[in-house]
DNA sequence: GCCGTTTTCGGCCCGACTGTTTTCAGTCG
């Protein structure tokens, strides 16, 4: 057998790698051959490459283990891609790939990037002018070569160069926390709108996604006009890219798109399902719905003509004889089956934390007092919180040493007698170093009423190095939590590379609980992380990692990533009163 | 190319918006 696993292996063979390949593969097919199957070969491409790329385990892994035989049990991948996949692998290239490519020599990404540019189009603007890349193309649309296009107008290509600058300005996608504020003032004016029913922002902002493409607004109004009147002329608006009786498209000038759906109320709960998606959840769906005898889009559920379900979402998904099942969860990943088999969890509702294991306060980084976050917890409704100030080797963020630990922890005793039905923990975020251990002497830890503890440095350390550090700091006994254990910011860097697997299962054997941090830039652990630990039965909680009051609003997306890697209540330990929770603890 | 509680062959989600389409193709949600 493979053992030694991927030693003599190519290093690329990452999962968003052979995705990529994935991709390319169904855009070439699609465009390269006349071929009537070839769209449906393209989408059983485009397919394995969405599976491949949300799959938590590594491809590469998967294929050392078990081979084709392993390959072949992923969904979307028969002979024809396993051996693709195998081929990749093996040699960092796909043969038939390179073929089709030196047949048309595009940069897919960046011209598929560009709105309004599909396969047709890329084609058409390599054969008539050799098209090949961004750069080609605004040249040719500066130059007045494209309006000869067939297709082409003299407007058309100008829309093309404002489209390229928007390409080239690059937005990414958007972090939830960052604009939530946008995506609910909105959302509000839309529902104070007259004649207006319900006013929801659906897509992956329902699904509390940690970053978001647009903003996807579903309205019911008996009389759509009104409401697309207002969505296009709305303050925020930049350009209306589409206008049509039952959707809008605008561009808003911080720099994110927003779309519109507006029912009529009786189509509510289909239009709900389909705005929220996954798209991969949709499909899954509308399949289930032709398997029996009936037909799903954002009007209705039909039998023949006949509306047979549409106005709940409940409704909708009753009629294809599942279970309602919560956006968070919506992912084309096995809750389908579930909701099948009538076996969708309880999933950890929002509201339900009593308190939060990770908040600072002046004394080390952050902005306010102790009693200032702890009253500011109890007017957010939390029982207790830990206060968590950072230790002494994080020097930038003014830790503290064991002795300035010891007298936080006598204050925040008398703080308690003060404060009325509210607990201050004393606690840290301690400082784990190089080697795994801590820059806090136990006999300190042993005073305090629980311990974090979390890697602020050497974040390029090997994987196995980087992994054993962590290993090291959930066997010591002082540990109850890691504290954002893959040390990740969303849009801004990786995580450090760790084997999280190996963490999930010490964290198991030690009693060591897994952090989700619920701060918008880090949500960590991420959500398929959640669920991996879940299913271990390790426990996690939810900590804003408030540096002032406000912050306790994040919890919200911490409880959304909970949600999303499918977590109970039971699995959340901050669920529990204070008593509780420090006996749960090793 | 993938896949099977009606199928190992014959299907594959389905509709809105744009443009110049005169009855639909391309792109996107
Ligand atoms: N049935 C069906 N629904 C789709 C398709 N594409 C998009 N949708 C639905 C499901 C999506 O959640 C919803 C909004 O589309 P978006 O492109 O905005 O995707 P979403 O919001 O999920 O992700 P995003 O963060 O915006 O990239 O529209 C499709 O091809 N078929
Ligand atoms: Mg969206
Ligand atoms: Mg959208
Ligand atoms: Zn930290």
């Amino acid at each position: 057998m493979l053992r030694g696993g991927l030693a003599g292996y190519c290093c690329l063979a990452k999962n968003a790698n052979i995705a990529k390949v994935m991709r390319d593969l169904g855009f070439l097919t699609e465009v390269g051959e006349d071929d009537p199957n070839a769209q449906f070969r393209s989408r059983a491409y485009y397919r394995a490459a969405d599976t491949i790329a949300s799959l938590p385990e590594d491809v590469a892994d998967i294929y050392s283990k078990n081979g084709i035989k392993g390959l072949l049990e992923i969904p979307s991948v028969g002979k024809n891609i396993a051996a693709k996949i195998e081929e990749y692998i093996k040699t960092g290239k796909v043969r038939a790939l390179e073929d089709m490519k030196a047949k048309l020599p595009v940069n897919i990404d960046e011209l598929y990037g560009i709105e309004g540019v599909g396969p047709k189009t890329i084609k058409m603007l390599y054969d008539k002018l050799r098209v090949k890349n961004l750069a080609d193309l605004e040249r040719v649309a500066k130059e007045g070569k494209l309006r000869a296009v067939p297709g082409f107008t003299e407007k058309k290509e100008h829309d093309m160069l404002k489209r390229i600058e928007f390409f080239k300005r690059g937005k990414s996608r958007r972090i939830i926390g960052e604009i939530y504020p946008l995506i609910k003032q909105i959302e509000k004016s839309l529902s104070q709108l007259p004649g207006v029913k319900n006013a929801i922002a659906a897509g992956s902002v329902r699904r509390m996604k940690e970053t978001i493409g647009d903003i996807d607004y579903l309205v019911t109004a008996s009389d759509p006009e009104p409401v697309m009147e207002f969505f296009t002329k709305m303050p925020e608006v930049q350009e209306v890219v589409g206008k049509g009786p039952a959707k809008a498209f605008v561009r808003l000038a911080s720099g994110i798109d927003a779309d519109l759906l507006v029912v009529p109320e009786e189509s509510w709960g289909s239009a709900l399902q389909y705005f929220t998606g996954s798209k991969e959840h949709s499909v899954e769906l509308r399949k289930m719905a032709i398997s029996k005898g009936l037909r799903l889009n954002e009007w209705g559920v039909y039998r023949g003509e006949r509306k047979v379900a549409g106005t709940t979402e409940e409704e909708v998904y009753q009629a294809l004889g599942l279970q309602w099942i919560p956006p968070e969860m919506r992912e084309n990943s096995g809750e389908i089956e579930l909701a099948r088999q009538s076996r969708v969890p309880k999933l950890v509702e929002y509201g339900t934390l009593k308190g939060d294991l990770q908040v600072h306060s002046e004394n080390s980084d952050g902005t306010a007092t102790i009693e200032e976050m702890a009253r500011g917890a109890k007017a957010f409704g939390l029982d207790y919180v830990a206060i968590t100030d950072h230790t002494k080797s994080l020097a930038l963020a003014g830790g503290l040493d064991g002795q300035e630990l010891l007298q936080q922890a006598n204050k925040i005793r008398e703080l308690n007698d003060r404060l009325e039905g509210f607990r201050v923990l004393a606690s840290a975020e301690v400082n784990i170093m190089k080697d795994g251990s801590l820059d806090i002497a136990d006999n300190v830890l042993d005073k305090l009423d629980l311990v974090g503890a979390a890697i602020h440095s050497h974040f390029n350390l090997p994987i196995e190095a980087q992994t054993e550090r962590l290993v090291r700091a959930a066997k010591n006994s002082s540990v109850d939590i890691l504290f954002h254990p893959t040390g990740r910011l969303i849009n801004k860097r990786d995580g450090y590379p760790v084997n999280i697997e190996r963490v999930i299962d010490v964290a198991k054997d030690t009693d060591t609980v897994l952090e989700i941090d619920a701060h918008y830039d880090r949500l960590d652990l991420r959500d398929e992380h959640v669920r991996m630990a879940i299913k271990k039965g390790v426990k996690l909680v939810i900590d804003s990692d408030a540096h002032h009051p406000i912050h306790y609003a994040f919890l919200t997306f911490g409880v959304a990533q909970a949600r999303r890697g499918w977590a109970t209540q039971q699995d959340i330990l901050n669920t529990l009163p204070p008593e509780r929770l420090l006996q749960a603890l090793k």
